[in-house]
DNA sequence: AAGGACTAATTGTCTAATATTTAACTCTGT
DNA sequence: ACAGAGTTAAATATTAGACAATTAGTCCTT
């Protein structure tokens, strides 16, 4: 016999959560639209105040919507984006769920097969973004989030123009975290990698050259890596003399 | 001259939030620890509680803590898993954000590589779980969610043995998305794929061969990729006649 | 025309009460 | 002694209602 179905074991607002998640999947609310005000969306949905108010909270942490006070205020339906991916991997990054070395395996698989697919759709606009980026890339720095920021423009722009979305939402994903760790060991050095070094690769996918920029990409890949795993183990040991001092202290 | 620091921007809770994650992140709480009962948090923060029920929910919905009504309920710390990386990437799939296309274009990306370092590190308790995998899959099944299930589990299954973490959740994660794919198109036949066809590929890793593995698990990934995208525009096509007919009746 | 005061709309926050859930304990009848 | 029903206690879940803060626009005064 087939089982009673259990009352609502879900709560109040993960059902309004999920009805208005479903709407928007939907296209019933199309990004930039505006949601009902919450004391509208109690009367509809004969809830509390709170359990919208949760339920737009959750929409918001999963990066369905964004909510402004004031008086052209309210919740806003938002264009999804990967910022939500690239939390996730921060939060298993620092959960130590994952490590830089394994991340860096990953990148030495993927982004070859990116710089390989954008070298096969270069196209004249995208040839002139990435000779900007090479000549921004080769000028002066102020400081290391600018360097950071320039040097990560390159693998954006190839991820962008390879045209594989779920590729480039891991690209851009890696960049982030990548970020977050330089910005966490926080290195002596005001720049990262010298410049220049995006430089063979970027030829390459302009000449429409697949293997050459696979390769190229693969090169800078691994010595990147080899960088910042040694980066990495050099902080963990400095940090490791802070702890001890530390305790020697308090 | 440095403008002066702007005043308290984010919300209470989003303040809350981020105490008790870097509390967690830094090991003053571990899984299976338990956090203080929300009026006591609501003292030491000097917030009102809706401020703290609102935190907690954040850190539910990012999967740093699970919460249980009743007596020995309470807020519990728990070990960060893949789950939010999957539905990051369910949610960009069902927002059509990314394609299957896409996404098989990745998986056979990486999926070679993780039977090659599969193979690379195969020892005798993998053998023996593989093998038990091989059998059960050569089994009749009951169901197609049962199949799924099955089907799914070699694959689960040389994640993990891999080593890489990283490839091992974003695997995880694509078998996620393909499952949820599959369950929404719903096929009318009970078996996705024929019994056996990961046979290739477990035999060619617990022999320790890791080039024959990765070619392997190439050659599946592509044939698997055709069967779904196939499976998936046939799909479509059957939505948009559903739709009309909705249109035509309603 | 500029600046300031007011207004309306909306989300943000707080307080306090009540409901529900769940495990553990207690009692009671056999 | 023990099974089962009832009770209790501890916690979260939910509600209601008030008040605070933010913001864009309007209107009024100088």
């Amino acid at each position: 016999m087939k089982k009673f179905k259990p009352i609502r074991q879900t709560r109040v607002s993960e059902e309004v959560t999920e009805q208005i998640k479903q709407c928007i999947l939907l296209g019933d609310f199309n990004a930039g639209d505006k949601l009902p005000a919450e004391r509208e969306l109690m009367e509809q949905f004969q809830v509390s105040r709170v359990a919208i108010r949760e339920a737009l909270r959750a929409l918001e942490n999963s990066g369905f919507v964004s909510t402004r006070q004031g008086a052209t205020g309210g919740t806003y339906v938002i264009e999804l984006s990967f910022e939500n991916l690239s939390s996730a991997f921060i939060d298993l990054f620092l959960a130590e769920k994952i490590s830089i070395p394994e991340m860096f395996h990953v990148r030495v698989l993927i982004e070859p097969e990116v710089a390989r697919l954008a070298a096969m759709r270069i196209t004249p606009e995208s040839t002139k973004k990435l000779l900007e980026i090479l000549e921004k890339e080769e000028s002066p720095v102020n400081s290391l989030a600018d360097d950071i920021e320039t040097k990560t423009m390159a693998h954006f722009v190839l991820a962008e123009i390879c045209g594989n979305r779920f590729l480039e939402a891991l690209v851009k994903s890696l960049m982030r975290v990548t970020k977050k760790v330089i910005e966490a060991v926080n290195p002596n050095t005001l720049s990262m990698h010298p410049a220049g070094m995006h430089r063979p690769i970027v030829e390459a996918v302009i000449a429409g050259k697949p293997d050459e920029s696979a390769e190229a990409m693969r090169r800078h890949a691994l010595e990147f890596g080899e960088v910042m795993i040694e980066m990495e183990r050099a902080h963990r040991e400095s940090l490791r003399s802070g702890f001890n001092m530390k305790n020697s202290v308090g």
